[in-house]
RNA sequence: UGCCCCAUGGUGUAAUGGUAGCACAUCGGUUUUUGGUGCCGCUAGUCUUGGUUCGAAUCCAGGUGGGGUAACCA
């Protein structure tokens, strides 16, 4: 028995110590709380991964919460994609779905009692006053004209809120701390407002909401959320969030911020998806091309590849900036044990065998995936007039060119060798077809010919072949930090080329691929059948390309 | 400008007072009926200055650099 080597991660630190020293009672239970106000990214699979996983790890619970305090900007549709996105991600939270809105009630009694105990006050200034008298980082707030009415005078006030006496920004309800605290949160936060919104799930029943400071820590508190695991930009609100609690003296969740995901290449802001999505830059949120949970289920991602680059990337406190790269090695490693081969021409080339019989298809037998040989052989169709991939052919290439060139070899995928010895040409000059000859003894698995050749081609047949609409998808920002840039927006970094549709051929079993099924076409890359596609119409949205060894050499 | 957090190869992340390891990327080799996959290997790192210690990436102090933070958003 060799014995694992641990390595934890920090917050698996803090989560082993507690359990030692038994500060939930050994209870790890933790939480993933959205705001549905948007659709989950690859950001948000980290963090979903991060408290999924720590519960499965020490034998604890998850929930889902959705942190529902903002009427105006959230909607249902949103919670359902949420839900469904982090069920496909492979995860069941805890009992049914919580929503912080489920606690309005306790949330305004705990308002309530703050009152009574002389520590919240209902303000009547503007927003503007208040902004005001907060003072700066370096010069202290000035008190509110309002902080010391009386209990009474709040009480009453805070349930006229409520009943809906008075309009929007009219009043708010702040906690009293200190209005000269080094931390501006902790200056007198605003922790409830007046909102006349229609609420996804509480309709027309509040006239106030409470803030996330007010609502997240509250609602963490009343789960009995043993660690409460947050991103970096929470961790001034730390001090408010454990304030508001022990001024109620409540049960105390720990807050631990963690540094959230950044990709290169990639916009993160929900804000700012949103507006590629309004502006109709991409298809909605589910475009193949978004940094979305459900665009890249729509792109060929697995839920495995996800998880395993979510949880790779590691849980630290420093900022991070993760290679594109990273994301695509993850989805290349599951899709190449996983997909079947098949071979589609995306740019096609007349290939002509002239002394292959006119008329004649044989049927060949091709290994379905060579890392699962159990999976099988399938028939493919070869004739005398194929389609070859343009690129596979030069009229004068360099030696190192293992493809097609005139007198060159090349051995035709699962078929046979043949020899190039012309080709046609337009009057442009441009190459139309290619004319070849084939070693009858070459035939793949029963190759008795002697012939060596170093390239192997993917082909489709003419007569066979079917049109497929593919969608060709690359990276949506050409630059590596697109949202970072003082003087430009992100939207002047599109890519131009971020899709290209084009129809290929294709070999006649795709007609059969059914929305989601993934694909390796050889040689070119994985790719997946779109939610879109049907046998009349197919359509396969690439997901990576394939590592390419010969790109690389040719660029040097 | 206050307060808070952070600093290990190009990028991430380990080592928690005792050999700086792993992954991605890069480069080279090898295998291969996918220039894919697999396998092998190279290059490359503890921000800085001082202190504590037999011994410091790790502890302490100063510096430097980066990030966060002053919504009736979350």
């Amino acid at each position: 028995m060799t014995e694992e080597k641990k390595s934890l991660n920090f917050i698996e630190q803090i989560i082993e110590k507690d359990l030692e020293t038994g500060k939930f009672d050994g209870r790890v239970h933790t939480r993933f709380p959205p705001e549905p106000n948007g659709f989950l990214h690859i950001g948000h699979a980290k963090s979903i991964c991060l408290n999924f996983g720590i519960a499965t790890q020490y034998a604890g619970k998850t929930n889902l919460r959705f942190d529902d305090t903002n009427p105006s900007k959230e909607e249902q549709r949103y919670v359902d994609a949420i839900r469904e996105d982090i069920q496909w991600l492979g995860f069941e939270w805890n009992e049914d779905v919580l929503f912080a809105s489920d606690y309005f009630n306790n949330l305004y009694d705990y308002a309530v009692r703050l009152i009574k105990l002389g520590k919240a006050y209902i303000d009547d200034s503007t927003a503007e006053e208040i902004a005001a008298s907060k003072g700066t980082p370096t010069v202290p707030g000035k008190e509110s004209p309002f902080r010391n009415r009386s209990v009474e005078e709040n009480l009453d006030l805070f349930e006229r809120m409520k009943k809906g006496e008075f309009d929007e920004g009219a009043k708010v309800l702040r906690v009293k701390i200190d209005m000269a605290h080094p931390n501006m949160h902790m200056r007198d936060p605003v922790v409830y407002r007046i909102k006349k919104a229609h609420h996804h799930r509480t309709g027309d029943d509040w006239n106030i909401y409470p803030m996330y400071d007010f609502a997240h820590g509250y609602s963490d508190s009343i789960e009995g959320i043993t660690h409460s695991l947050c991103t970096l930009e929470f961790e001034v609100h730390r001090p408010l969030y454990d304030w508001l609690i022990d001024a109620l003296d409540l049960y105390h969740p720990q807050q631990i911020e963690f540094a959230r995901l950044n990709l290169n290449y990639t916009i993160m802001s929900k804000r700012k998806l949103l507006q590629l999505v309004q502006e109709g830059v991409v298809n909605g949120w589910d475009d193949p091309r978004m940094p979305t949970i459900s665009g890249m289920r729509r792109r060929g991602y697995t839920p495995e590849s996800i998880r395993n680059f979510a949880t790779g990337v590691g849980i630290a406190k420093r900022e991070n900036i993760i290679d594109i790269s990273r994301l695509e090695h993850s989805v290349r490693q599951h899709l190449n044990k996983i997909t079947p081969r098949v071979m589609a021409v995306l740019n096609p080339l007349r290939l002509v065998i002239t002394n292959y019989p006119e008329g004649k298809t044989e049927e060949l037998s091709l290994i379905n995936n060579p890392e699962m040989p159990e999976e099988g052989e399938r028939v493919l169709p070869f004739s005398r007039d194929l389609y070859i991939e343009r690129e596979d052919f030069m009229e004068d290439p360099p030696k190192k060119f293992f493809r097609l060139g005139p007198g060159r070899t090349v051995r035709l995928k699962g078929a046979y060798i043949i020899t190039c010895d012309g080709m046609v040409k337009d009057d442009d000059g441009n190459v139309i077809e290619l004319r070849c000859t084939y070693y009858p003894d070459s035939k793949s698995g029963e190759d008795t010919s002697g012939i060596k050749a170093k390239g192997v081609l993917h082909w489709v047949s003419i007569d066979h072949a079917k049109d497929v609409e593919v969608r060709l998808y690359d990276r949506l920002f050409n630059d590596e930090a697109p949202d970072g840039h003082k003087d430009k927006s992100f939207m002047d970094f599109l890519n131009p080329d971020s899709l290209k549709i084009i129809t290929a051929k294709a070999e006649p079993s795709l007609l059969n691929a059914k929305p989601g099924d993934k694909f390796q076409f050889m040689r070119k890359g994985y790719f997946c059948a779109d939610l879109d596609s049907t046998s009349e119409n197919p359509i396969f949205n690439r997901t990576v390309t394939l590592r390419d060894g010969w790109a690389k050499a040719r660029k040097k």
